[in-house]
RNA sequence: GGCCCCUUCGUCUAGUCUGGUCUAGGACACCUGGUUUUCAUCCAGGCAACACGGGUUCAAAUCCCGUAGGGGUCACCA
């Protein structure tokens, strides 16, 4: 069942062009060439495909390179990448040798390839792929602007960097037989082809970055149009934020169609609404708080497996046993819930220190200034949201409570929790209010053994009956993590200020 | 549209090559019950799939053919 061992020394590599941001679907890819290259003690290559001029950018090689680095996956010429741009020498000579055995000719300014003969080639996921002549057409190979097209590039410089496994996306499948027969013109020993089945949306879709657009293009469709005030203030709030006045004049359907393509639309909205755009670049889900081993597990999931029922496992174990002949063929959808369950499982076993680093890590650079605020309960708070959070961001939005003074009271938690029975709850936070006041020791243990004694002191069946309308007073819910805590967080000061802010604010009539 | 590829619970998948051990296993999601001061955690249980139609065979999720659906590709993009 497991691949025969290859016998010559193993380079796998990552090609990718610098033109945007390293999508998921991408990582994945580096991620399986990377764990083949290691499994076999062979060498991992990056390269640069920057043969699109217009396209590519240094910044985007930046980029890529720094989330290559986040996740783990650092090539051995990691020192001297090289750039398809600055290896035209080597596509000329290529070219020469092409045309001198007549196997090119010139067209509009470019050269093409003949493509004569049927090809068959093997994928290691695909099996045996055989084209016949009628399907293979001329390809260019040089365009007019002297730039070597992908096809030659990629056959040139895998052969010229000793690339034996070419691991890439499923899209290319269909290249394969051109560069097949590339190789074969060149003189050159084909790779073994690994094609890589595609990462996709739950709704089946491919995962762009265009998926961010839609999403906000929906969010303002549903909650903004056909109404006037918030298409108003949208329109006010998006153009101030885009340095766009003249939206002012327009209405928000010509909104959205005319910002489509701008990158600071989806952003602006979802910030507007506090939604939570979807991520399709590995930068994406940094920025959400993803753990890197587990993104990188479900990853290494989606598309293979061991064979048996393990799922949770690390970069080592993947290294020992990855192998082609267990990766599927088809497409796989993307599930977000299945990827937060295993950052779940995760930091619940994380040692709670570690946790606590983590998440000081990530708030020190997305949110310095609830660092400053938390001071030093930082690790009770992150404690606090261990057992409730799914990613690093998650103690910053359900804990948001914590910065942030309610300003209003949820109906319903409002009802249920102090004002039904003729205010009994508002009425139980009173007492709640003198018995922490006259507290001597402002501690977690303290204060929830007070909350307990009154509420049987009250003839309550339990605590619930003074957490209760506390919560509602401090949250503006009914939601927080155990009392206790919550309390020593928050602070005496803050908490009678909540209370009292709430007391004044909820009367039984309302 | 031509060509290529794919098709097991809602989702990710094991099982397919080497047909019987599969009344199809696991995980996520979902549902029910229990623990619990809320949320979450935790515990117990449950629902749920071989795309369809023909063959071959004593026997088919597994082999063959066809149909349908999905994806890719058909650029002087990669």
């Amino acid at each position: 069942m497991a691949d025969p061992p290859p016998s010559n020394p193993v380079v796998t590599r990552f090609a990718p062009s610098p033109t945007g941001e390293l999508h998921i679907g991408g990582a994945r890819t580096a991620l399986f060439a990377w764990a083949y290259a290691r499994r076999h003690g062979g060498k991992f290559l990056l390269r640069f495909e920057d043969t699109d001029r217009k396209r590519s950018s240094k910044q985007a090689e930046q980029n890529i390179l720094r989330d290559l680095e986040w996740l783990g996956l650092r090539g051995d010429n990691h020192d001297s990448i090289p750039r398809q741009s600055e290896r035209l020498d080597l596509y000329n000579a290529a070219l020469d040798k092409m045309k001198a055995a007549g196997r090119t000719y010139e067209d509009d300014g470019a050269v093409r390839f003949r493509m004569d003969k049927p090809v068959v080639f093997d994928d290691e996921v695909y099996g045996r792929i055989e084209v016949g002549a009628d399907d293979l057409e001329d390809f260019v190979i040089r365009k007019a602007d002297g730039f070597p097209t992908f096809h030659l590039a990629v056959v040139v410089d895998d052969a010229e960097m000793g690339v034996t496994h070419v691991i890439r996306g499923q899209e290319h499948l269909s290249n394969t037989a051109k560069h097949a027969a590339l190789y074969d013109a060149l003189g050159e020993p084909r790779p073994v082809w690994c094609h890589t089945p595609s990462i996709m949306n739950p709704d089946g879709s491919k995962m762009s970055k265009r998926d961010k657009f839609k999403f906000a293009k929906t969010l303002v469709q549903k909650n903004v149009i056909g109404k006037p005030d918030l298409e108003k203030s949208l329109l006010l709030s998006y153009s101030s934020r885009a340095e766009v006045s003249r939206t002012l004049q327009g209405n928000v359907s010509e909104l959205v169609e005319e910002f489509a393509n701008d990158l600071r639309f989806p952003v602006i909205i979802a910030d507007l609404f506090d939604a939570h755009l979807p991520e399709v670049s590995v930068d994406d889900f940094r920025r959400s708080g993803h753990i890197v081993s587990v993104l990188l597990n479900y990853l290494a999931l989606l598309g293979w497996n061991p064979g048996n029922d393990l799922e949770r496992f690390d970069l080592d174990y993947l290294c020992e046993h990855f192998d082609f002949g267990r990766i599927g063929k088809s497409n796989s959808k993307f599930d977000r819930d299945k990827l937060a369950a295993f950052s779940q499982d995760t930091i619940l076993q994380m040692p709670l220190e570690t946790w606590a680093q983590r998440v000081r890590e990530f708030f020190e650079q997305h949110h310095p200034a609830y660092v400053e605020r938390l001071g030093e309960h930082f690790d009770l708070f992150a404690e606090a949201y261990r057992e409730r959070s799914k990613t690093l961001a998650d103690p910053a939005t359900l804990g948001r409570f914590f910065f942030e003074v309610p300003e209003e009271y949820n109906p319903k938690a409002v009802k249920k929790n102090l004002t039904k029975n003729d205010g009994e709850g508002l009425a139980n936070l009173r007492h709640v209010r003198d018995t922490l006041a006259a507290l001597d020791e402002w501690s977690a243990a303290a204060t929830h053994a007070a909350l307990d004694a009154l509420s049987r002191e009250l003839g309550l069946k339990n605590m619930g009956g003074v957490a209760q309308p506390l919560r509602v007073a401090l949250t503006g819910a009914a939601v927080s993590p155990e009392i206790g805590p919550t309390l020593v967080i928050l602070g005496r000061d803050e908490t009678l200020r909540r209370i009292d802010a709430c007391l004044a604010a909820v009367s039984t009539d309302a």
